[in-house]
DNA sequence: CTCAAAATGTTGCATTTGCAACATATATAT
DNA sequence: ATATATATGTTGCAAATGCAACATTTTGAG
């Protein structure tokens, strides 16, 4: 079992890690590529912690139509109030994109003060503030860029926070139908809206590498 | 000082609470209107608690134009961690609406295990949990919101959720400019579209009461 | 390799929307 | 009460966008 990449555990060593397992009724459960992992009808105490394999968050509305909400890769967590909003009845799962391994944990279990030796419980807990705030900061991210009123806007402004990780020249951390989906604009238009602005000398493109033409 | 109606303190007594606010090394600052509660400006190791009164998260943009990002009321949290996403360099305020008290309290005391006699440490943990998750929560709901192409259907979403609390006759909770500002749309044409779903039988308005008619 | 499925790129057209420029109503301060 | 600021409602018009229908490329399974 690796944990040394979990976010969860960082700063606790992977011997401590075991050891605190038991305290927090951890049961580890493998999927097959495609397989239900879990299914939010309101159940949920417990926080899933992908280790292996990569899994999304999926809605199905009355119309079947599916919609994709989140993705999670090794080390992400997950859970029903971490979920999103499921006001209407839709289905929200989270289905196994790959195989994969997902660790689950009570919810209650990580806020308790716990009676063993687990002198690392209150990392374990500063851990994963960390990792809802990081959820929540990518939430607020993806808001802000939803609120611009043109695609062109809503494409420079994720572009903007791209070339400040990675420089001017960077790649499209997923493919362009996906892309569309995360900003909601029709994939076509969307499309469209890259020509243009190459064309108007604001990017230059070739497949997912992009190039951010500074403005002079 | 009245804790009771604080969530963060849900759960605790009065007595406790007091017992606690030392080893949170907890300061508390009042604000007259206008005044700015915190500045993000990536110092912030500290929670604002609001124990009474009304403020605003708002980003201020190069062009000076002030967006509202958030309303907090009593109750309310608010942190950077918690903030909004600020990729670029816009300055994020929290400004005070109305006369209102805050408590600050270090975020790293949170999480630390206390020394002290602060048996309830563990469940203002869980409370945190609880309030971050809340925020999540509005968070992924306006996403939902935003994702919805046209206005109407961002609109008749919105106004399903609120029917699923209050029933299908309901007051807005905001005012209308503010509801544009939320849903991103600008307000004379979300004006028009809103005159238009009366005409066609969805809904009827009398100033900020809406009822929501059930399709048939 | 071969074939089918998925992703990508392009375009015309009708609809939706933002924007500007108003008129009117309501709220707030003095 | 009066004035001023803010909120609300309306409309024409140009621009942006979704949608559909299609061609082409890439990917992945067998």
């Amino acid at each position: 079992m690796r944990f040394s990449k979990i976010d969860l555990f960082e700063g606790i060593s992977g011997d401590d890690v075991g050891k605190m397992m038991c305290c927090f009724g951890a049961t580890f459960r493998r999927f097959k590529a495609g397989a239900t992992v879990c299914d939010y009808a309101g159940d949920g105490d417990e926080v899933g912690v992908m280790m292996y394999g990569r899994a999304a968050m999926t809605r199905t509305d009355e119309d079947g139509e599916i919609a994709v909400l989140e993705l999670f890769d090794e080390g992400d967590i997950f859970g029903e109030v971490l979920a999103f909003a499921n006001e209407n009845g839709d289905s929200v799962r989270v289905v196994a994109e790959s195989d994969c391994e997902v660790m689950f944990i009570k919810y209650s279990q990580i806020t308790k003060r716990c009676e063993n030796a687990c002198a690392h419980h209150s990392r374990l807990v500063s851990n994963m503030f960390g990792l809802i705030a990081k959820k929540t900061l990518s939430l607020s991210r993806r808001i802000e860029i939803l609120s611009k009123k043109t695609t062109r806007e809503k494409l420079l402004y994720y572009f903007r926070i791209l070339a400040k990780r990675y420089g001017d020249e960077f790649y499209l951390p997923m493919s362009v139908t996906r892309l569309a989906e995360y900003i909601c604009a029709d994939r076509s238009a969307m499309t469209r809206e890259l020509s243009s602005m190459q064309a108007d000398g604001l990017i230059e493109l070739q497949k997912k590498k992009v190039r951010l033409i500074k403005a002079v």
